[in-house]
RNA sequence: UCCUCGAUAGCUCAACGGUAGAGCAACCGGCUGUUAACCGGUAGGCUGUAGGUUCGAAUCCUACUCGGGGAGCCA
């Protein structure tokens, strides 16, 4: 008997019909009675589960009646119309072979589970309808992210994920180190002698991919960098993860508009490709996460980025009449009251803001002529705030020490990647990607716990 | 890290300072088309941890741990 996938079935719903075929999965909830049952079981394949339909001409019909939440089966049987409203098909079962048992202790039950207990059972969550939705989006923007670039001509780069530098000073970072934490070896000033340690110097979990991503920039032009990141900081919020994926491309002979049309081309790409694949489960989110969902993507796909310098937005806020917790001044960096009300309040839609004071930016974004802003773009978009905070790069080699002088980093530290602006430095451009922030803008999850499969934040690192 | 709220049965929640309760799940039974099925029954607890106040604490106080929300840092 040939077996199908339940996404099969929905798909190809007439070619089945009245078929004889073979389904696996596992028992989302089970409804018997005297001499027959239902079984809602789901296989992974597809967001819903198909109707099993049995009685008791099944030779182990006692023990397919006694079935519990989370068992393993195979079923084999007939696809034939249901009688039933809520589902289009369902399988009449002629034999139901019994893989795996669950357990009465099972902690899923046939009811709304709080998000916060679903933490505490990871391992068990992405059997959940939610979950099961937040989850394959993911899987399906990872890969509509991949298709962008790769259909654009972007190379795909691995940056390490072990750094020898300790880049930008993007937050604190993870040490890594086979030291033995008891009997740290000391060198003649009793500092920690990392010379003894594997590499023979300091290292620790990359922050950025982004200055290693800039070197092979200058050499295929278009580049792109995905994979894990890590930050040890003592971040307390539903927006913050210790170990978190980033997105971040790089662009060469382009500068800071360039940037940030490649940011909203690839936005609006990834939610289309995400809205046209995964209909079911933006349905359900839709209607049990958050009411407005779809509302916001269609229309963000349909709009155009507003643009506004960074001295435009201070000027908005001031004028605004709100009162704001932290005033506005030029100088200050955004808070995110004030990212809310431009996103959401002003403009309705996602916004660039571009042109930040240099005092409140890294130090390899582009100086202005104006000597007092940089060529920073960060998008702010409503509901999630900031998304995406790129710069055109600082190419030339005299203004980039400067600013490290400035800065009190050390040159010989970034020999490297001062090397790119001294053999063919060009103008180029980039910008970061929190991928976990971008799932919360596409499930509506308020939490970023709840988009990452096993969550690393303070005290937290079961699984 | 700061502010704030919370922690009671497996889950979701009740309980005036005076014997700890319900719904769901589990278990047992009933039910011939269910849809988080339904109906009846059984069992289930050192009230997050450690102190304190009190004749008496789930309830009041202190500390800690963990969790939610807000802020900072940031993506």
């Amino acid at each position: 008997m040939e077996a199908a996938t339940v996404k099969e079935l929905y798909a190809e719903k007439e070619k089945y019909l009245n078929k004889k075929i073979l389904v696996n999965g596992w028992v989302r909830t089970a409804r018997p009675s005297k001499a027959f049952g239902f079984i809602e079981l789901n296989d992974g394949s597809f967001f819903s589960n198909i109707q099993v339909v049995y009685d008791d001409k099944l030779e182990n019909y006692n023990e397919v009646s006694k079935l519990i939440t989370g068992s393993a089966i195979i079923v084999a049987g007939q696809i034939v119309e249901s009688p039933g409203a809520k589902q289009p098909f369902e399988l009449k079962a002629e034999s139901i072979e019994v893989q795996g048992l669950s357990s009465p202790d099972y902690p899923l039950q046939k009811k709304r589970h709080t998000f916060e207990y679903l933490r505490t059972i990871a391992h068990l969550r992405p059997r959940t309808n939610t979950f099961s939705a937040v989850f394959r989006i993911r899987s399906i923007a990872a890969y509509a992210i991949h298709k962008f670039f790769q259909e654009n001509g972007f190379v795909h780069v691995h940056t390490p994920i072990i750094t020898g530098s300790d880049a930008e000073g993007a937050g604190n970072m993870f040490r890594v180190s086979i030291l033995d934490f008891d009997r740290t070896p000391h060198n003649e000033k009793s500092a920690v002698d990392f010379t003894k340690d594997f590499f023979g110097k300091e290292t620790n979990l990359t922050v950025s991919g982004q200055l290693e991503a800039e070197t092979y920039c200058m050499a295929f032009s278009k580049v792109y960098t995905f994979g894990p990141t890590f930050r040890a900081e003592n971040s307390n919020t539903p927006r913050h993860a210790a170990e978190f994926w980033m997105l971040e491309p790089e662009i060469a002979f382009a500068g800071l508009a360039e940037n940030m049309d490649l940011a909203e081309a690839m936005l609006k790409f990834i939610v289309s490709y995400v809205l046209e694949n995964t209909p079911e489960e933006m349905r359900f989110l839709n209607s049990f996460v958050d009411k407005s969902l779809l509302e916001r993507l269609e229309s963000m796909v349909e709009s155009t980025f507003g643009h506004l310098t960074y001295t435009e937005a201070v000027d908005i806020l001031k004028k605004s009449g709100q009162q704001f917790e932290y005033p506005v001044a030029w100088g200050i960096d955004l808070q995110t009251e004030h990212e809310r009300y431009i996103t959401e309040k002003h403009f309705g839609k996602p916004v660039f803001i571009t042109d930040y004071p240099k005092e409140i930016k890294a130090f390899y974004m582009r100086m202005n002529d104006d000597g007092r802003t940089v060529a920073a773009m960060d998008l702010l978009v409503p509901g999630i705030g900031e998304l995406v905070g790129g710069s055109q790069r600082e190419e030339r080699l005299g203004f980039l020490e400067k600013r490290m002088f400035e800065l009190g980093l050390n040159k010989e530290d970034y020999w490297w990647y001062l090397d790119i602006r001294k053999y063919g430095g060009v103008r180029h451009a980039g910008f970061g990607l929190g991928f976990e922030r971008l799932l919360m803008y596409l499930t509506g999850m308020t939490n970023i716990r709840d988009v990452i499969s096993f969550p690393r934040t303070p005290k937290n690192a079961e699984f």
